[in-house]
DNA sequence: ATTATATATATCATTCTGATATATATGCAC
DNA sequence: GTGCATATATATCAGAATGATATATATAAT
């Protein structure tokens, strides 16, 4: 997905500052997606060149100001029209279509040369994290900030209920089968 | 993981060349990897001058010369050394890790600015795709050229197993749950 | 008092991809 | 039989994206 195209969908949810799209990223989306500052700040300001957003600045004493962009009519259009002219591309892309680059993957790829106490602390390891991956999904309380907007989305909901059951499958293949590795 | 690591790893399971490691990576790794063409061949060239690798060029009349690449034992107490070292980061990787990076995950993101209609034939391509991505990790037979060495590791039918068993906890989600997209 | 973390934007070297260039062989359709 | 697509094979490079760094302050914790 562009990253204009991308950036105005988060807008769309509410007037946000490239600040609280990052955090976007970092919290409900992570799992699925991100931007660096990098790029979120120059696509800003590349949007708000060409009318797709305004921008309003809070001054701040001493610390920089806030920027907060809010979507326009034409940035509205734009968004939509991306997402129709690009949705068909977009299903063969993600959980096993084309996106997933797993280090973890390929560290099991080459397990052989690893000493066989270190690939047992490495699954170990790895059963811990994705129970408490699993916890985070599962949790539907508060979170902080502006990000409950993103979290109640109808839609955040079924890739979280998704994102649970894939990874209670995954737990119970990892220790159904862990043993195949030796 | 460098792609260094990465390719000295592919070259571990036996000689290759750099067109031979892409279709690694377009064959049996496809789902969980992948390197350009403008990164293997520069990767391999560097390998080279560091003796990490051989390469013996077999030349074709009138084709560009076949460089065949041979891990040297440096190149083995390299590579066995930095995935020793560099184990521990790889556990909160991919499959809920930090590296999936699913547009169609964002496309449901933004779906209540799609048509129905267009939601409704995306949901079914996806459930089409996803059952022939299925058929792909289930199919068990031999496959064209020397690719079969990769498909054939422990390590993979491991990750192959499991990719088969998200993909249908994800199917049967799908199914189930679609509705609350509306 | 100091250290770490959070807010907030911006820039940039390095890295990686995706496309293109080059050249030939092979298989298939019409 | 000739045109077209695809496969083999390496190499390079413009453009894009990341990860790190710079700048500056506030606040919470130790």
């Amino acid at each position: 997905m562009q990253k204009e195209t991308l950036c105005l969908g988060l807008l769309s949810l509410g007037p946000r500052s490239g600040y609280e799209i990052k955090q976007m990223f970092e919290g409900p989306l992570s799992d699925f997606y991100s931007l660096s500052f990098g790029t979120i700040y120059p696509t800003l300001n590349n949007l708000q060149a060409d009318k797709y957003v305004s921008c309003k600045q809070h001054s701040q004493s001493k610390k920089p100001d806030k920027k907060v962009y809010t979507i326009t009519k034409k940035g509205m259009e734009l968004m939509k029209d991306n997402l129709l002219s690009d949705a068909s591309s977009y299903i063969r892309s993600g959980n096993f279509g084309d996106q997933i680059k797993s280090e973890f993957f390929l560290l099991l790829l080459f397990s052989r040369y690893l000493p066989k106490e270190t690939m047992n602390t490495v699954l170990n390891e790895r059963v811990l994290y994705l129970r408490q991956k699993l916890e985070q999904f599962k949790y539907d309380g508060p979170v902080p900030g502006n990000l409950d907007a993103i979290r109640n989305e109808k839609s955040v909901s079924f890739i979280r209920g998704l994102a649970s059951a894939l990874i209670e499958t995954g737990l119970n293949y990892m220790e159904k089968n862990r043993g195949k590795l030796n």
